[in-house]
DNA sequence: TCGGGTGCTCCGATC
DNA sequence: GAGCACCCGA
């Protein structure tokens, strides 16, 4: 193996790389080649000998994890990188809990939950509680029972900690403990973990168990960790405890682009890292080979706004560049349009691809009109961040198929599949069923295969029904072990009846339903090929053992495509664009106003505006609005306090507006007219939206109060077209009025004016 | 048991 | 605005 690589590193990351041995802290400023030492440290300890099996490799996601092992596979060859222990935190520990896992009482063959599948257990133990799930919100709770988990509280021990206990009375839940119990116990009896049980449950494995840490303490010589700001507590006492021995622990990450708190990620671990162990050595990378000076400067002052940091400065030698714009638009629709004008302009006077450009917000919400200016541009657009392929209703489904086969205890797959399709079995036959489990401290599918020994709960209709379904699982399960995966999976779709179901639809998303089953069995399909290529069991348990820890990307075709990029702020993370716009720029949005009372929520949202900020390679707009709608109503904003935090050197106030090209056609967004309105109808309290048509309100003069309706004013809904307001009851906001449409057809309205600031 | 209408909630999101 | 859970009527 050639050692020319290490020319390819400036002198930061040369010493971060050759210099293995020994606790290390890799700190890595925004573009300056984290990706690229990591890689490289670790071709670099197999080029000096050190066996693929003794390195593990930690990631946060399947696509980083993917990426570093292709690059190394290039270098050290996939012969040897094959071995890595290279992948997620919860992939790697899954899979030493399908090894270790039944010390702790778990079978091989145990299901790992989804975030879906904890709160439907949660919203079922609620309901069998008789509790107000007003109060004992499932969303709340999962989240609660998570945090508890990411910092090694057992249920036990939630229950005994009074700080616990008393924070759930305060907040009017003080059987949160309770559900916690019963949700473990309720996991465990179904063979299943959830995603934060992977982490947990390593570490009471080597807790209770320490001549299994001490196996594995002995395996990895070398650890190395991307991302280290991301890790939480359960996380950072499993990698310290494995590097206790040979104390070859190199962690990778930047303080600064620290912004997933919310889900448990503790900064302390990057920040602590010098005193949990006094003779680390620390790497600075500090040349951004991203970003042009401009955008390096400007981040670097945003961030030094924070307090809590490790001080670097980073630089660019790249061209100064063009300095940031700002734009303003008065309403959101404007811009939508102002940013999709200006991709379009950049896009041909610049001769760039659409997927030079990408368009980044702070929450999901605000997508939708960029996707409607987009769309009117015939600009094509791909959005992140939606339903992922995995979340989607028919895969879900058929999953829970293949999760009854490999593991029929799994109780959300029965409740998922028993009556999917339909076989008449409703929630009274569940519901009694799980009464009879907590009654004889059972599993769901023990009772089912006992089900006649129950004749006087379930009729003798019911009892046939369940017994049809459970005897169908029996039969598919026959041989799921020396079948391979593709001709199970396509047996179950078959004899479930999902696609008897799917293929019998005309309707267009019954079609698309039908493809992505169809496209699931392919992905088995090339799961299975390269299992027995590679000598590797090919059934479908072993398909199964990391299907739910697999996400989009997995199955992404649409990578190569020339699209702009429509994500949030937190998914851009990691990635870069030429020409990077950051919208809606406003206090009612970013920082996120529950952010701004906290100084250490406020910092991580600063962190997050450094993130979006530093992914532009060329250039960087920042546009807000004065006015926008959130959740169906208009409101008046004003422009984030981040405006302010930019230094007005950097920034070109240039408006957008103003510019023509050839190719622009102004006339074909006119702004939005200050008397094409909007309002909204109630009947029986539904808001829905109605726009009044431009043409009714010219009677109207812009000083008397645009919020009046009168008889005779024209309104417009989107279900009956057209139609006159016959009858009104008043003439302010949320008044009831009898509109008459095309067809005659009167319906009784309660318009609810949405008023548009005049500016 | 099934379906359609209604009402509630909503920051970000890896595995 | 929109997805999702729930309720009520059939």
């Amino acid at each position: 193996m050639a050692i020319s690589y290490l020319n390819n590193l400036n002198e930061a990351q040369r010493q971060a790389v050759i210099n293995t041995d020994g606790p290390a802290l890799v700190i890595a400023g925004a573009g300056a080649g984290k990706t690229r030492v990591l890689t490289y440290r670790i071709a670099y300890l197999l080029q000096k000998g050190i066996s693929a099996g003794s390195i593990l490799a930690l990631t946060f996601t399947n696509k980083a994890a993917a990426e570093m092992k292709e690059r190394i596979a290039g270098i050290a060859g996939p012969e040897v990188s094959r071995f890595l222990w290279m992948g997620t935190f919860h992939s790697i520990f899954a899979r030493i809990l399908r090894k270790e896992g039944s010390r702790l009482g778990y079978k091989q063959n145990y299901t790992i939950y989804d975030t879906t599948d904890s709160k439907s257990l949660i919203r079922s133990i609620i309901k069998e509680l008789s509790l107000d799930d007003n109060i004992y919100k499932p969303g709340i709770i999962a989240s609660r029972i998570s945090a508890a988990k990411n910092n090694l509280i057992t249920s036990s021990m939630y229950a005994a900690d009074s700080s616990m206990t008393d924070y759930d009375k305060s907040a009017r839940m003080p059987l949160l403990s309770e559900i916690y119990r019963i949700y473990a116990s309720r996991c465990f009896k179904a063979n299943a973990m959830d995603f934060d049980d992977l982490l947990l449950n390593i570490n009471i494995l080597f807790r209770d168990f320490p001549e299994v840490l001490s196996a594995y303490q002995e395996r990895f010589k070398y650890i190395l960790v991307d991302e280290y700001q991301d890790t939480n507590y359960a996380q950072y006492l499993i990698v310290n405890k494995l590097a206790a021995v040979h104390h070859n622990l190199c962690v990778v990450g930047d303080d600064a682009q620290s912004i997933y708190s919310f889900r448990g990620a503790r900064i302390e671990n990057i920040l602590g890292f010098r005193n949990d162990y006094a003779d680390y050595r620390l790497f600075k990378l500090e040349q951004n080979y991203r970003s042009t000076q401009i955008i390096v400067n400007a981040a670097n002052e945003l961030i030094e706004k924070n307090s809590g940091q490790i001080r670097k400065k980073v630089f660019s030698n790249n061209e100064p560049g063009e300095k940031i714009c700002l734009f303003r638009s008065m309403t959101d629709i404007e811009e939508g349009i102002n940013i999709a004008s200006d991709i379009f302009d950049r896009r041909y006077s610049l001769k760039l691809k659409w997927s030079d450009f990408a368009i980044l917000y702070r929450t999901n919400a605000q997508s939708r009109i960029f996707e409607e200016t987009l769309r009117k541009k015939n600009i094509p657009y791909r959005i992140y961040g939606g339903l992922s392929f995995y979340d989607r209703k028919e895969i879900k489904d058929l999953l829970a198929y293949f999760r009854m086969i490999i593991n029929p205890e799994d109780e959300e797959a029965i409740k998922r599949s028993i009556n999917y399709p339909k076989r008449g079995i409703g929630d009274t036959t569940l519901a009694k069923i799980l009464e009879l489990t907590s009654m004889e401290d059972t599993s769901v599918w023990d009772i089912l295969c006992r089900i006649n020994n129950y004749p006087e709960k379930f009729n003798k209709g019911t009892a046939l029904k369940l017994a049809g379904y459970t005897e169908m699982i029996k039969a598919l399960s026959v041989n799921k072990d020396t079948t391979d995966a593709y001709a199970k999976a396509g047996e179950i779709a078959a004899a479930s009846g999902i696609v008897r179901e799917l293929r019998n639809g005309n309707l267009p998303e019954e079609i698309s339903r039908y493809e992505n089953i169809q496209e699931l069995l392919n992905a088995i399909k090339i799961f299975t090929e390269a299992a027995e290529t590679n000598g590797e069991p090919s059934n479908l348990e072993a398909y199964m053992a990391n299907v739910a820890l697999l996400t989009d990307q997995d199955t992404d075709t649409e990578k190569d495509s020339d699209k702009v990029t429509l994500m949030t702020m937190h998914s851009a993370k990691g990635l870069e664009f030429q020409y990077v716009y950051i919208v809606g720029m406003e206090d009612t949005l970013f920082p996120s106003p529950k952010s701004t009372g906290c100084s250490k929520d406020l910092e991580e949202e600063r962190r997050l505006f450094y993130v979006a900020l530093t992914r532009s390679k060329k250039h960087a707009t920042l546009s807000y609005a004065l006015n926008r709608y959130i959740w169906g109503n208009l409101e008046s904003s004003h422009p984030s306090r981040f405006l302010r935090e930019i230094n007005p050197e950097f920034i070109d106030n240039r408006q957008p507006a103003k510019k023509t090209g050839p190719s622009f056609k102004t006339d074909q967004f006119k702004p939005r007219p200050f008397r094409e309105e909007t309002f909204n109808y109630k009947p029986s309290s539904k808001l829905k939206k109605l726009t009044r048509t431009e043409n009714t309100v010219s009677s109207a003069n812009e000083s008397s109060d645009p919020s009046e309706f009168r008889e005779g004013d024209k309104v417009y809904h989107e279900r009956f077209g057209t139609g006159v307001i016959v009858s009104i009851e008043g003439n302010k906001p949320n008044t009831t009025a009898t509109v008459e449409f095309a067809n005659n057809n009167r319906k009784k309205l309660l318009l609810r004016f949405a008023k548009l600031n005049k500016v």
